[in-house]
RNA sequence: GCCGACAUAGCUUAGUUGGUGGAGCGGUGGACUGUUAAUCCACAGGUCGCAGGUUCAAGUCCUGCUGUCGGCGCCA
């Protein structure tokens, strides 16, 4: 039974003029009653199968003539290359229905829901997630979703990284604590996990070097293009690491997956529409540095109203990127907008040794991370200045009374590197089973 | 938590000053030997999101509810 001939190596010309056997889904299905032309899907591609009731036989071709759009079909037949659309079709010798559709249910996911969305999201096609899937434009996102994860778990392994993994239920909260899923834990109360952070710091006098790729749960009721409630989080930590090592490899990072969507998916970035120069130029350019002062000066300079001190929200983010044509780092922002984790600089403790990374095009922050506050003293200070109690943070603060060192880490979203490398519309796009405030199906 | 839109057939939608809800796709039956979202003919398919109200009469006007979408704050 096993497959061993896809459609991409038939339409790449490995078999032009030979007999094959094809296992894959009905995409469209058209025809008389002498000849039917059946575009065959697998996970490689389309080819147009040309069926003729003389050379498959009576019952063969009725079988065909019903099988509605998704039956999954085997057919053989001989490779023919051809002036028409898809480059070579097969001349099919026979075929066979393997699973069919019950006409009273038709495959849901028609033409018309296709057209209206324009890889857009509508609720009928949320609702059929499972089966939009199979869809081109799907099938599209979710390769090149491989391809960045690939790339990110090739970028820490060439650099000798360990991957690391650090549990989901937790007691504690990185960010706020209102974005925190509660889950009854046995009678006591547990949370899903908003980062790896605490758990990648506490391994870091371990491993000096580490990463993971998990997912991370904010139980935000962010309704935008790029919040999800679960994500797939990138993240970091290293040993003897300042500020600017750390964003040394963020740049790596980004710059290496934009590379290896080039490399590897040249063809589904086409597909969608992308601009290859745009992405070459993310994987070709360096990104550069600027302080939070320098920003907030530059978009008082526009007109923007914003004072010194502030986060600078999505709003703001979305004026200054929009004149980047690479992304750019913030770096240093003020201490009182920024959690406990963030070392103070001991040049000036009004910042903090920190950096965002912001994708241009309006995609907004991708990275944010920085040095982290190491020593003991000063890890006490932070705490306490930030009203957090110290309980939560025990083996947190122990990690630092045992030799600590300068380290630091990021985390990246990516998710949203994926949606913005692919210039799609939205986060749900670039994701299998997009999950928000207000939907936990399919 | 806040602001704004929308809800008509399986899907995408039209529906005028309130007067018996149409179409395209999809489905079923038929025709057709080279089609590209094939074409042509016929048929089936609707509690107009739910509940009230105004009216002789409501898909259409009013109120409430529910659901969905978009955006803000927050963040990756």
């Amino acid at each position: 039974m096993a497959k061993d001939t896809w459609i991409g190596d038939v339409l790449a010309g490995n078999y032009n003029g030979e007999e094959v056997e094809l296992m894959g889904w009905i995409h469209r299905s058209r025809g008389s009653n002498k000849i039917r032309f059946v575009v065959l899907r697998d996970s490689t591609g389309y080819i147009q199968c040309v069926v003729k009731r003389d050379a498959v036989g009576d019952e063969a071709f009725e079988a065909m003539k019903t099988a509605l759009i998704e039956s999954s079909v085997i057919i053989c037949g001989t490779v023919q290359s051809t002036e028409r659309e898809h480059g070579y079709e097969i001349q099919a010798s026979s075929c066979e229905i393997v699973g069919g559709v019950n006409p009273e249910r038709p495959f849901p996911i028609t033409e018309s829901a296709m057209a209206e969305a324009d890889g857009g999201e509508t609720e009928f096609l949320l609702d059929n997630r499972h089966l939009y899937l199979r869809t081109g434009r799907m099938t599209t996102m979710l390769k090149m979703r491989s391809s960045v994860f690939g790339a990110i778990h090739s970028y820490f392994r060439d650099l000798d990284f360990i991957e690391y993994q650090a549990p989901n239920f937790v007691a504690g909260a990185v960010e706020g604590g209102s974005t925190l899923f509660e889950v009854p834990y046995f009678g006591r109360k547990a949370y899903l996990t908003q980062s790896w952070q605490l758990y990648g710091e506490a391994a870091m006098p371990a491993l000096e070097r580490l990463y993971t790729m998990a997912p991370s749960f904010r139980a935000e009721k962010s309704r935008t293009r790029r919040h999800l409630t679960e994500f797939w989080h990138a993240e970091m930590e290293m040993a003897w690491a300042s500020n600017a090592d750390i964003m040394e490899h963020g740049e790596g990072v980004v710059r290496h997956i934009a590379r290896t969507l080039l490399d590897e998916r040249e063809k589904e970035l086409v597909d969608v529409g992308r601009d290859l120069d745009l992405v070459a130029r993310y994987a070709d350019n360096p990104y550069p540095r600027m302080r939070y002062d320098e920003a907030v000066e530059t978009l008082q300079g526009m007109g923007v109203d914003v004072e010194w001190g502030q986060d600078l929200d999505y709003s703001k983010e979305k004026v200054l990127t929009a004149d980047f044509d690479v992304p750019h780092f913030l770096t240093h922002y003020p201490r009182i907008a920024k959690p406990f984790y963030h070392r103070p600089d001991p040049e000036d403790p009004k910042y903090v040794l920190c950096h965002d990374l912001l994708a241009p095009e309006g995609y907004g922050e991708i990275i944010g991370g920085g040095e982290r506050t190491w020593s003991e003293k000063e890890i006490l200070e932070r705490i306490d200045e930030d009203g957090t109690p110290r309980d939560a943070y025990e083996f947190y603060i122990d990690i630092r009374r045992y030799g600590g060192v300068p380290h630091g880490g990021f985390g990246l979203g990516v998710d949203r590197v994926v949606t913005w490398l692919t210039g799609a519309n939205h986060i749900r796009e670039t994701i299998p089973f997009p999950r928000d405030s207000r939907r936990v199906t399919p």
